[in-house]
DNA sequence: GCAGCTAATAATGTATACAATAAATCAATA
DNA sequence: TATTGATTTATTGTATACATTATTAGCTGC
């Protein structure tokens, strides 16, 4: 395995009720967002083997840390429990990628139902910004820069269910892990347009507060992403 | 707090390839199960503040396998991180026991779209009989069977996307943490007549292998559902 | 009484030790 | 050379100790 170090930022301030409070940041949350960080990217492999006491060494930690992160790890489906003893990183079979994207369609398909019959003018607004500045960002050919556009624009829907915690977090638990699929989708041009086009649609869809209508273009919307991660991971296997 | 033991099964066997390995459940495993089921029960009410030192003398255990559990229990949402140290029982606020509800429907209706699509004749015969022994059931007046024989109704459509993993994990957890909720809805005859009808509404919806029928049946079945739970709430609260 | 400080206490976070168990290795035997 | 059994090693499960931090309680001076 490759020795990927913990990174320091031991301690950052916070303010509560007017007080300044200091607040270190767990070594427990720091492995595990190492961690995941590590699987997500693509870092730590599928083939690789995950124990306790390795992965402690490798972090430079005790063990009581680093289970505390594998455990949830492992409910959240990021690695399994090996049938000997250890973890593995879950494998993105075609499978899974599929079952991944289909229910974020419906989650997200119904997160969007409920912010129509909720939306202010104002949120719309914000909403056409992002696109507009993914489309320019489009045009000028900086892939980045849509990327993030296009994250911002999710990003903003997302917070406005975000009182809905339990959804919220489903969601927001579902595109962390769909990140791993996402990279190409978003470097190929027509790509890149299709998404635009579907944020357009939702839009649209918002700006006529029909709440079926809002369901069904956003599970189409992911319905398409996710034909093109299908695609990617199609791409990688060839290469292989 | 009330003192509830432990309870007390050390190991059970279980046949993995052909041979017999023991296999002992974890602390960790049997406090979370413990806490969950006091929890789920209603004997751990929200009032009741949660440290680990409390707990684990409690349960007469160590710490390190209650905090497992109790981080897994927080993961769940059944449990949240108290302003001050320690936890405190999720309370079930209208609004909590509305999401859950809803977050039921639309996993379970999508779950029943996707089983329109590959139910054979067999399952559609199983569904069916356990809506006649719950009918049955209701006419003998016999609620305890009611309630079991509309569980094993939902358990059977679950299995059924069991391959879905994140989708039946999902579903089975949101199922787990309704069941607080749904107590009284059975008890009233006229809720349990309703419940039924819903069943028959669902079979009749996967008969007809109408995907978008069934996705929206079940919706408005659980919906119905959501409406019971909502009034109890509503009764226990004139009750203190 | 109360604002602000300090000491005491409670609770958590992490490391570590040890016991229990599973997997791997190896040797002996048929 | 398979198969079995015993020994070694790897890994996990739990308890515990200690350090750190948060909370509370108790002061003191106003």
């Amino acid at each position: 395995m490759t020795n990927y170090g913990l990174i320091v930022y031991n301690s950052r301030e916070m303010a509560v009720h007017g007080r300044v409070r200091k607040q270190t940041v767990p070594v427990r949350k720091k492995a595990y967002e190492h961690l995941k960080m590590a699987i997500l990217s693509g870092h730590l492999s599928p083939k690789e083997r995950l124990t306790e006491e390795h992965l402690a060494e490798t972090l430079g930690v005790s063990r009581t840390p680093v289970r505390e992160a594998l455990y949830k790890l492992e409910s959240e489906g990021l690695i399994r429990p090996l049938e000997t003893r250890g973890f593995i990183v879950s494998g993105d079979s075609k499978e899974e990628v599929k079952e991944l994207f289909e229910l974020r369609a419906i989650l997200e398909g119904y997160a969007l139902r409920i912010i129509s019959e909720r939306i202010t003018e104002e949120s719309l607004q914000h909403l056409n910004t992002f696109i507009d500045k993914a489309q320019a960002a489009l045009e000028a050919n900086r892939m980045g820069d849509v990327f993030k556009w296009n994250t911002r624009f999710h990003d903003y829907l997302h917070e406005l269910v975000s009182d809905s915690i339990r959804l919220y977090r489903l969601i927001v638990d579902m595109r962390k892990q769909v990140l791993r699929h996402r990279k190409v989708t978003l470097q190929s041009i027509e790509g890149a347009q299709r998404t635009l086009d579907g944020h357009q649609k939702i839009l649209l869809a918002l700006r006529l507060k029909d709440p079926e209508l809002c369901e069904k273009t956003m599970r189409e919307h992911i319905k398409l992403a996710k034909e093109d991660a299908l695609l990617t991971l199609l791409e990688e296997h060839i290469e292989s």
